[in-house]
DNA sequence: TGTTTCCCTGAAAACGGTTACATTCAGCTC
DNA sequence: GAGCTGAATGTAACCGTTTTCAGGGAAACA
């Protein structure tokens, strides 16, 4: 058995109300009684604990963090911003993953109940509607990160993936690319959809009467390597790519060089997020850089500072152009103006 | 306020004692009760209060991961391995970093109490000694990842940084390089000082007489550009550079370019970890791979395990050469004799 | 010196579950 | 039908804290 509050009183000579408010820092104490409990509680090494402590005073000082996954760059980023606040703010994290089963989130949730004093929760699917709202303990604040929820009332942060897509596709027809190709992410992927969309929106204002040319993709660098061989081989190619994202890219511009197709002279290629890996491969790659890490910050911060005012109930994260070599080629030179 | 266990037990017309016993599966309640009971809780969106739970039962499917920090493909890579065991056995994971500060690992660990059933540590410093120990509550299983704790009893899983190294220099030596740098790893981080030690033991036994040529560096990319840059100006180079990790190798490889000294031609490169960059770079690293999530996997099976006999008191695990092109060409046609 | 006030401290009631123990009651046996 | 058995259910103690409330004693005041 471990050592209890009951074992500091009683080797203090103190009741056990006296040693909880003397921990605790409350001020109604006399220094003398205060230094001996802390001697004792010093000697005895004691702890308390956590369960008992959350039980009587609600509150368990603890954040959960629920995720579809913990694969890949995005979530351990997105985790390390997170657990900065959360250390800055002596606040315990508890993660939990759904390994892409939607439909374990909602026990998932339920399971937090008693354990964390609030929610972080991304789910980037867009199936769901009333999901989200049953399972989420109205008593919880909660921060929803690139969560799309329209009118939920919850706070939410979220990557402007429309608006950074519109962005890239004008930066690839500011370079004088007329044959725009995408590779998609998953269906059922949030943030894989509004890309597309901008994609899709910005082509119809920027290039009026281009065609759309998409290819399907999964965000896994197999399926961009896929597309990659199917542009390959094409009749005709496009003189760009944007994939979603940049694994796929990777993939892509791996099947492009198996092909002998130099990027950018023969074809630009784009992709999205900036992974580590975008800087170093050749040619490095132009992408849209998010800040995930603060992403993670900005959406504890946000949950910690819930019910203050100030509270921005929809905030958008700009992604930002990272332009390199990918991309850099011109190719109004290679024009042959069959665009239509 | 939530729903509580008395609320349920109104509702279904029963005692608190009863909806526990049905709630939890207990065998010794009528069907027709437990249907009560369950459709009762339904109703109610009854979900067990989690604290009060672990207060009384003095379990808390949580399993507690303390870790130096949150940085990188390392830790992402454990915690996913970790994550991955915590859901198939229904554990919930409360994660800690203790953001490179030692001393605040004690009260990490510490806070631990009343949160946990067990504990996994990691620990790569080498200056604690009764440290951990002191801070660790007897009653709680722990396993202990990569640590350096000699003779302490608990469980610990290593990687064979030693043994690693040696295999490298050994697969160095055996393409003929006779001149073989090293670049290592912060001072107080024991992989980095097994590495180092592998890489001398394995040059004095393989190349006896061969002077140890070691740049210092500190895991991180820039270190190993400095090493690079230095290797690039020295009047005599090595035939082979050995980093104690894969990002100062691409820190190191970045020099070279600049330097315009090729790889592998001029200089072989080789890292440790292999990250996913590794394969990525031009040309692709030479490296060691390490399972990292099925370390992580492992510890936590062990950790669960704790207590049952088969417990392996002191496993390592052996990293495996990655043979890339970095290290592929042959140094014996650009052979001068003047190793010594 | 007697009263009032204020501060410090202790006793005990929460918090929401689990579980040992007591109780009830149906089904047997004789 | 009395007595026994065993299963289903209820009662209440307990887990380790925090916090309310009440009490006690010293200082302040009359």
């Amino acid at each position: 058995m471990n050592v209890t509050i009951k074992d500091v009183a009683r080797v203090a000579k103190v009741s056990v109300a006296t040693v909880s408010r003397a921990l605790n820092g409350h001020d109604n104490v006399t220094e003398a009684v205060r230094a001996a409990v802390l001697k004792a509680a010093n000697d005895l090494r004691y702890t308390p604990h956590a369960a008992a402590r959350s039980l009587s005073s609600k509150r368990t000082n603890t954040i959960g963090v629920v995720l579809p996954d913990l694969y890949g760059e995005f979530f351990s980023e997105l985790v390390r911003g997170i657990d900065q606040v959360a250390r800055e703010h002596g606040k315990y994290l508890l993660v939990s993953s759904y390994h892409g089963h939607p439909e374990e989130q909602g026990a998932a949730l339920r399971a937090m109940r008693g354990r964390v004093d609030g929610l972080l929760v991304m789910s980037p699917y867009v199936h769901e509607s009333g999901f989200l709202t049953e399972n989420l303990s109205s008593s919880l604040p909660v921060v929803l990160i690139n969560t799309h929820l329209p009118d939920s009332g919850y706070l939410s942060l979220r990557i402007d993936n429309y608006g950074a897509a519109v962005q890239m596709v004008r930066h690839l027809v500011s370079h004088g690319h007329k044959r725009i190709a995408f590779i998609t992410g998953p269906d059922d992927n949030f943030d894989a959809r509004e890309r597309l969309r901008g994609y899709r929106d910005a082509l119809a204002e920027l290039l009026p009467g281009a065609k759309e040319w998409v290819f399907p993709g999964d965000f896994g660098e197999s399926s961009g390597h896929a597309a990659g061989g199917a542009i390959a081989k094409a009749k005709v190619r496009p003189d760009a790519v944007f994939a979603a994202n940049d694994m796929m890219a990777l993939g892509c511009l791996f099947a492009f060089n198996q092909a002998s197709i130099r990027v950018p002279e023969d074809i630009a290629l784009v992709g999205f997020d900036d992974i580590p890996l975008a800087r170093y491969v050749h040619p490095p790659l132009t992408t849209m850089r998010v800040n995930i890490s603060d992403l993670g910050a900005r959406a504890l911060r946000a949950l910690l500072d819930a019910g203050s005012e100030s509270a921005n109930h929809d905030s958008l994260i700009i992604p930002k152009l990272i332009e390199r070599a990918s991309s850099n080629g011109d190719a109004r030179s290679s024009e042959r103006g069959d665009s239509s």
